[in-house]
DNA sequence: CTATGTGAACAGCTTCACAGCG
DNA sequence: CGCTGTGAAGCTGTTCACATAG
């Protein structure tokens, strides 16, 4: 019913924990669930759980719950992560190559398929697994590589300082959603979607409720 | 006069951006800053910044705005990043040991001082810069070097099935704040707090922005 | 009788608009 | 005058409670 533009963001951030707590279910071979069940795996209200799953579709079923194989179907379906999306990544630092070795994002249908930096004595290199080695290419070559095999995202670890201009040629280069690690607050042309991911802001948030104002020690 | 309790969530997240924010201006030179210069800064109105910041306290000077290095140092108080906080870690997989080498935490007053791993070929390795190694060690001592060290931050990134023990032995070992990279909703004791930042859900919030409903591709 | 989907009530956050201070 | 701090208004998201369907 819901028709996508009125869906709360907090909403779609959700629907990528219903979809991980639906596939935890449905190894244990649960058959259905309830918007109850899901909920208390998540620490969610049951009418929350409900409302969410609403704003995309009716996929539940009075008296028996929603049933599991085909409620992760959908979602997948509605995140498009059904299919296998490529990724490229631009900055092999230290976190870049994490993210390279990171097992999660192949679990959840990312495929990180081509690697950039701008430092001369990377270029060349292989990183990665063995088996699938990625070699670190200019960056200068970034928009050919992304069209030819068309790439539409893309994780940014460069330094902060570096972010904005390589932001820049990524939307030139075709890509329409960037993954940031970089603090800085990016300005990028409407059509694309930046997702940042501030490390240090989240000790910052553990620092403040620990040994901010209202602490006794 | 706002005595913390009544202070919004998200006005909490956005001080660590005007922090890091006001250190940009402060490299600037900037003696003072008005509502509408942070604001724009970081896409923010300006009601919004004057808000927040007076949520904590009365910072401005009207007719003049908010005094750059003035202002930096109530917002590190408050923070409590004002002083180093050591951090230990758990899990010295790829991304543990790319967080470790991670600069940004030292520039924002985190320190990570040990690390922990229960996979007994890691255990004794030097990781981190050839200046200032760090030692794995076995996951049994973490409460004896927490306790000895008075560390009360801690990082977590295990993998998902074993996140949720580890945070409970955490919790034990005296560990107030954990930076959570597992993708499980952690059950912690009420007194402590977890931020969890899960890698793979913002990629598929990109993914459903541009492979989602509404698009024509 | 169980569990969904949803309008209505509620709560929380943001924006507005202006009084007041330097 | 310029810019802050803040009640009041407005908006967005969450919870409630119930009609409805199996």
């Amino acid at each position: 019913m819901a028709k996508a533009e009125n869906i709360p963001t907090p909403a779609v951030k959700r629907l990528s924990l219903y979809l991980r707590q639906l596939e935890t279910f449905d190894a244990k071979d649960y058959k259905t669930v309830s918007s109850k069940q899901l909920g208390e795996a998540l620490s969610l209200s049951d009418a929350q759980v409900r409302k969410d799953l609403a704003y995309f579709g009716q996929f539940g079923h009075p008296g028996v719950g929603y049933r599991v194989p085909e409620l992760i179907q959908q979602v997948r379906r509605i995140m498009g992560t059904d299919k296998i999306s490529k990724v490229l990544l631009v900055g092999a630092g230290n976190l870049g190559r994490a993210l390279i070795s990171f097992r999660g994002f192949t679990k959840r249908g990312f495929e990180i398929v081509a690697v950039f930096d701008n430092n001369p004595e990377k270029i060349g290199i292989d990183i990665g697994s063995v088996d699938r080695p990625l070699r670190i290419k200019p960056l200068d070559r970034m928009a050919e590589v992304a069209r030819k095999s068309n790439i539409r995202m893309g994780v940014l670890c460069v330094p902060a300082q570096d972010a904005q201009a390589v932001a820049k040629s990524m939307g030139e280069a075709g890509i329409r959603g960037i993954l940031n690690f970089a603090p800085v607050r990016l300005q990028v042309d409407p059509q694309i979607t930046v997702s940042s991911v501030d490390l240090a802001i989240h000790l910052e948030q553990l620092s403040f409720f620990l040994n901010g104002p209202g602490q006794s020690a």
